[in-house]
DNA sequence: CTGGAACTTGAACCACGCTTCAAGTCAAGC
DNA sequence: GCTTGACTTGAAGCGTGGTTCAAGTTCCAG
């Protein structure tokens, strides 16, 4: 083998921005795997880079660790999980929408001269109707989670 | 007074869809209050369901409840904060190309035949260029948090 | 007046996504 | 061969955003 461009763990945690510590951490959560070893150290094929990549885009769109972990491992013939996939593509799409308009929002409340800002009718109009559908029927006495946070 | 529509707890809790606890929390953190007591019962305005909406659309687009907090105590007067929030609709414009894509390549991934479906070239085509920018010097035998996660 | 459902509190607990620590190993340069 | 600095491990810790629990209070219907 003419080129071995190895890299090595400290090496990875430059080229991507993450921490040794959060390479780790997905390595057991089985989001990435070392090629080898070299004695003890972690060595890693470069390609890494490019998967790393994906997880850190896939985590700073809010998608959680497990559920990066088992669209990695996804094969076509999982049917399941594509349909899990079209659903959590439908809950980004209502998730740009709300942060559109939160953005919106945002950049009026910087020009507003409410007092509090909030209360301006403006930016009131531009949150629009964000009230979760709500109200119809309520049990328990105290908590349990409303949301099931959409797992893909 | 004719009429008296203050709501208690639960009655805010079903209709908004947050657990009491949850109330209770963002009464602590400062982002709601009630009108006052009933005995010891908290008893609210009907205007905290607006505000509520308000905050569980700011909650659910990724602000912090710390965040929200300084947000809804905001003052035109207050030019810092301001700037912060001028940049924080920044943030969400990115974050909303960040969406966009991931929503896009999930899409495709839903009807990919690759296997795995991760190395499909469309998919990594519609990701595109995700990578943050790094690999300009490091430092730190470990870690150290290397996002300042963009405060309001 | 009485009973029960719903409220009150503070403190403990949970999951998530890492970071930090202590203690040890080891590859590589001198 | 020795040093040294980057790596290794597992366990513990942290911040966020709540939930859950225990113990007690109270509103209100009957």
């Amino acid at each position: 083998m003419p080129d071995e461009p190895l890299l090595d763990i400290g090496e990875v945690a430059r080229r991507t921005g993450l921490a040794p510590s959060a390479l780790r951490f997905y390595e057991r959560k089985g989001l990435i795997a070392p090629e080898g070893r070299n004695g003890l150290r972690r060595t890693y094929r470069p390609e890494v880079l490019e998967r790393l990549g994906l997880i850190t885009c896939a985590r700073s769109a809010g998608l959680s660790v497990a559920e990066i972990g088992r669209f990695l491992a996804a094969r076509p013939s999982d049917g399941d999980l594509r349909e899990r996939m079209t659903a959590r593509a439908e809950d980004l799409d209502e998730q740009i929408g709300r942060l559109t308009r939160l953005r919106d929002s945002l950049r009026h409340a910087a020009v507003c001269t409410h007092e509090p800002i909030v209360d301006c009718p403006d930016f009131r109009r531009a949150i629009g109707n964000v009230a979760p559908r709500a109200q119809t029927g309520g049990d328990r006495p105290d908590a349990g989670p409303r949301r099931r946070p959409a797992q893909l």
